[in-house]
RNA sequence: GGCGAUGUAGCUCAGUCGGUUAGAGCAACGGCUUCAUAAGCCGUGUGUCGGUGGUUCGAGUCCACUCAUCGCUACCA
């Protein structure tokens, strides 16, 4: 009996933004994996696409004045160029946006209307009486009704962590008019997820299909109690699908984003001639899923519900992968940390990128690090210095005569490391990619050492010794031709040009297990350059520059080049209606000197201020700049606060102003501050 | 708060069923070498294995508690 064939995801990126380095962990880490299972001879395809649809890509298009469709197309265009910079080996990349996915979305609705899943419930939901739409949570702000803490989107409160719903803020405004939104009901599609509890608890928890965290994850967190309906339709207007049966209401872009993975393999048929049903309805067909630990609950739980309902086949295992962090920080434009592929690619070879993640990468969910230092000595050490120099290191001495007609005795060298294939084959089929990386540079260690022993350098300048010469450089090229497959899933372009130089292309896996002879070597070429670490330092440079040109708020930093302000922070955050002098006039702000900075250990966010206007007349104030700030850079400093506004009852104590400040909020908050000789109590107007 | 994880050498991490003096790579230091992309080879580690307590003849490995860090916390793409 054959193998299974495989089918492969990975997670469809959105159409709203760039692929970055974070992407690419997940891109990569399933293309060797791909790679990999292609080498052994397994038949395998690899399916993505764009995600496209909801209301975010509708908001984008309206602010750019284009349509939607011309939006998505760009941006598709955009991700396949990074994609494949970095030798991604996607079989086809899809769009969800496309006439089989609307017919698959079409069809699986029907199955699930048929097994009586469909229910139908009003939602109260605020609505923008100006932009004509309903506003997800994130397009609304208001003061939080539990902690009262102003300027607070409509999911949660980042001050307090409360969660709410969006009708229950105080005083909501639309950030995307302004205008103040009114609560509307409408009608919504939930899928009766609860129907299908017993099924979802025997899938996830099997261990066939999960990590163990991600089962136990479920079955703490959600399958103790009855599961929720799922709310998968949106009132229009809506970027998306109509749902057929229900005119003016459309998908939600959960609901058709994973059948885009059975809409695109759909698009790769039809061009290979190939049948549907054969690999998403069949036993003959293993699928895999590779996905970020953000949307575990998406993909584990209403997937496989819709799947086992429309009598689809259920992934064989969903991977799940963590986050990257860059010298062991979150990603930040601000400090540049946040790179674009298409920068990166400006700057640096991809095959360093995916040696690096595959050298970290494990089967488990923990997030990785990219330590810019460690990243450039880890490639030069390993790549240039052991693997690519054992080539570099003898090459040229047999470019006239070619590798020996036969093997020669090399003291067991090439057996060994043909049979450390069998642990790095495993370690690739577990995704422990960082435990197969290990075992391959023990092998360029061993190799290296036999150089260093053998002494080419010194046999070539024995006439009698030319023999042996070419015995030597035999063995050598051969580990190294070993090395090239063991790591060609991870590095394809190494592979193909040490297919090259030694005149014999790298086919399969089983190519590491029988060494080559008699054949000619062709003139050595550089295969790969070392790592520059200033041009990483460049890359992180533009990268600052790209992204948050008004990153020259502290004026230590000399600006020699003129600032390019992008518009990503104002379209973020639209301009609030007009309002008269007499409107501001209402707010009374003042400057302020924190006098005292004090930690409130039970809260994430706040920071407790005592606050001078001068004089005796001192005041208390919570604000949420924990993250961007120490209580030492507070202390002392000048704010402006707003002194008129009413006092709040927190959590943690009476607050009694505001203190004002830019940013998006976490640890980007850039508090307002005045010019030297302003002193507290003063008013500003 | 709940849940899931992590905490081992300066850095990044291995340590399989609990079993001899706890390992690797990088970095650092010393020596050798010069074929090679200033690459390579040899040598050098006094680590409270986060802490406390327990089980055991024996614990980095099991159990309890505790501290720290990270992530998730569903109508958000």
């Amino acid at each position: 009996m054959t193998q299974p064939k495989l089918l492969v995801t990975a997670a469809l990126p959105y159409a709203n933004g760039q692929i970055h380095l974070g992407h690419l962990v997940e891109y990569i880490q399933t293309d060797i994996w791909v790679r990999y299972q292609r080498l052994n001879g397994r038949r395998c395809i690899y399916i993505c696409a764009d995600d496209t649809h909801g209301t975010a890509i509708m908001i984008r298009a309206r602010q750019e004045g284009r349509s939607e469709v011309e939006l998505i197309a760009d941006m598709q265009k955009s991700h396949e160029r990074d994609f494949a910079g970095f030798d991604i080996s996607f079989d086809h990349y899809g769009s969800t946006n496309s006439e089989e996915n609307r017919l698959l979305c079409n069809a699986i609705w029907q199955s699930l209307r048929d097994a009586n899943l469909i229910v139908e419930d009003d939602v109260e939901q605020l609505f923008d009486p100006e932009a004509g739409t309903f506003l997800a949570d994130r397009f609304v702000k208001g003061t939080c009704p539990s902690c009262k803490a102003p300027d607070q989107y409509g999911d949660n409160c980042s001050k307090c962590g409360a969660t709410y719903s969006p009708t229950e803020l105080i005083d909501p405004v639309s950030t995307l008019s302004g205008a103040t939104p009114v609560v509307k009901t409408a009608k919504h599609l939930f899928v009766r997820l609860e129907n299908l509890h017993s099924f979802l608890e025997n899938w996830t928890q099997s261990g066939e299909h999960l990590q163990s965290e991600i089962a136990n994850y479920l079955k703490g967190h959600f399958l103790g109690k009855p599961l929720r309906d799922w709310d998968i339709s949106r009132p229009a207007p809506y970027f998306g699908f109509e749902i057929p049966d229900s005119p003016g209401n459309y998908w939600y872009v959960w609901f058709d984003a994973p059948i885009g993975y059975i809409a695109s393999t759909w698009q790769w048929c039809k061009k290979n001639n190939e049948n549907l049903d054969d690999w998403w309805k069949s036993d003959s067909t293993e699928i895999h899923h590779f996905i970020g630990k953000d949307i575990t609950y998406f993909h584990t739980l209403f997937w496989p519900g819709v799947l086992h309902s429309a009598g689809f086949s259920l992934p064989q295992f969903v991977h799940i992968h963590g986050f990257l962090t860059v010298d062991g920080e979150k990603m930040a434009k601000r400090k540049g940390t946040q790179v674009q592929a298409a920068t990166y690619l400006k700057h640096l070879d991809p095959a360093y990128l995916r040696y690096y993640y595959a050298s970290k990468l494990g089967p488990r969910l923990d997030d990785i690090d990219l330590n810019l230092t460690e990243f450039a000595n880890k490639v030069n050490s390993d790549l240039v210095g052991k693997v690519v120099n054992l080539a570099s290191r003898t090459a040229r001495f047999i470019e006239s005569m070619g590798l020996a007609p036969e093997y020669p005795h090399d003291g067991g060298l090439f057996a060994s490391a043909a049979s450390a294939g069998e642990k790095i084959a495993q370690a690739y089929e577990q995704l422990d990619y960082a435990r197969a990386m290990r075992l391959i540079m023990e092998i360029a260690d061993q190799a290296n050492a036999f150089v260093e022993n053998s002494a080419p350098w010194t046999l070539k300048k024995d006439p009698t010794q030319q023999v042996r010469l070419q015995e030597v450089c035999t063995i050598v090229l051969n580990l190294f031709r070993q090395l090239c497959v063991y790591l060609a899933p991870v590095l394809p372009r190494l592979a193909d040009q040490c297919g090259q130089l030694l005149q014999s292309p790298i086919q399969h896996w089983n190519d590491s297990q029988s060494p080559l002879v008699g054949t000619p070597v062709s003139k050595f070429e550089h295969l790969l350059q070392r790592l520059q670490p200033e041009k990483v330092q460049a890359m992180i440079e533009e990268s600052k520059v790209e992204t948050t040109p008004q990153a020259e708020t502290s004026p230590s930093t000399e600006a020699v080049v003129a600032p390019q302000d992008s518009g990503d922070a104002l379209a973020a955050e639209p301009l609030a209606p007009t309002c008269t002098i007499e409107d501001f006039t209402k707010v009374d702000l003042r400057v302020a000197r924190i006098i005292k900075a004090e930690e409130v250990p039970e809260a994430k966010k706040l920071v407790k201020l005592t606050v001078s206007l001068g004089g005796d007349n001192t005041r208390t104030v919570f604000a949420g700049i924990k993250a961007a700030y120490t209580l030492e850079q507070l202390q002392g400093r000048l704010v402006v606060i707003v002194a008129n506004l009413q006092p709040r009852q927190m959590k943690f104590g009476l607050s009694e102003g505001m203190v004002t400040a830019a940013g998006p909020g976490g640890t980007e908050v850039f508090l307002l501050g005045v010019d030297s000789g302003a002193v507290p109590g003063q008013r500003v107007h």
